[in-house]
DNA sequence: TGATAATAGTTGCAAGTGAAACTAAACTCA
DNA sequence: TGAGTTTAGTTTCACTTGCAACTATTATCA
């Protein structure tokens, strides 16, 4: 009989390490900031696109518009973000952090960056390379089997 | 100001990605067999180690007890599986594939490697090597920063 | 111009998920 | 032996998530 094992299945792995990641860094933001993750997803592409829409944060991170909303909405009502209905078409929102997002955000950034340091502590620039470049090829395929 | 961007931050890459590859599946899974992945997992599992039981099944995969229950409840309601308890410890179920499970097994295990090969089409050897030990390497880390 | 379609974002609902409490069985060791 | 502890597995409950339907606004084009 044809069998599997679960172990070396490359989908399999790479769900077990992404639950581990996730589970860790979710665990900081809950914990010390009292965000979600998708609440830290959309405070972290306005701390880069300060002034974008609900709709590109979408685009820019692959949520879907339902977890933006609900993000946005508990960010306001927390006052990290900041909203302006765009003059030129009443539809859209304009995003941005405020004073206490910015101050959040400015707090998030390190951490965050060194969780990700302890992760690829000890891989050597030249399998960082790889990592980087197979990233790319997995993501697009994927998206192809998602999208299929 | 100390910036971070989303789409070179390594968990939220890991995320993306695996987030395709576990819908591509679960879409595979759910509308030609019936089936959620926790369901298969317990049904891959059980097709390589027969008559382990539920904890067992939870140290293979990494998933919690209350997720494996389920997932056996169900796939016993749907014939798929048959447990015997243990004549030994009456608390153990002793888990296995029925007939009609492993008839079912034997097609999906094709199926899944198939996507799992459209998933590494065009990756060399090379490459692959480099990817099973970065694998490794970064779910012991992850490992680490989930219980820290 | 004005009926129809498209888009931005929200809300309601149904299903999935995880933590904690619970049941039942089996150990432990005085 | 038998009271207290541990372990296997289930149930309950609160919370999260995703889809579909909905509202409001803007775009299209006969």
């Amino acid at each position: 009989m044809d069998l599997l094992d679960l172990e070396h299945f490359l989908p399999y792995r790479l769900s077990v390490l992404t639950n581990h990641v996730s589970r860790g860094f979710a665990r900081l933001y809950e914990e010390r900031f009292d965000l979600k993750l998708p609440e830290w997803r959309v405070m972290a592409v306005l701390g880069r696109r300060p002034g974008i829409t609900a709709r590109e944060v979408s685009e820019l991170t692959a949520m879907d518009k339902v977890a933006i909303s609900r993000a946005v909405a508990r960010l306001m009502q927390m006052g990290r973000v900041a909203a302006e209905t765009d003059s030129a078409d009443g539809r859209r929102q304009k995003l941005s952090l405020s004073e206490a997002g910015e101050d959040i955000y400015r707090q998030i950034i390190p951490l965050a960056k060194r969780i990700e340091g302890a992760l690829v502590a000890g891989i050597e620039a030249d399998d960082m390379a790889v990592l980087d470049k197979l990233l790319i090829h997995l993501t697009a395929a994927a998206e192809r089997i998602d999208h299929d």
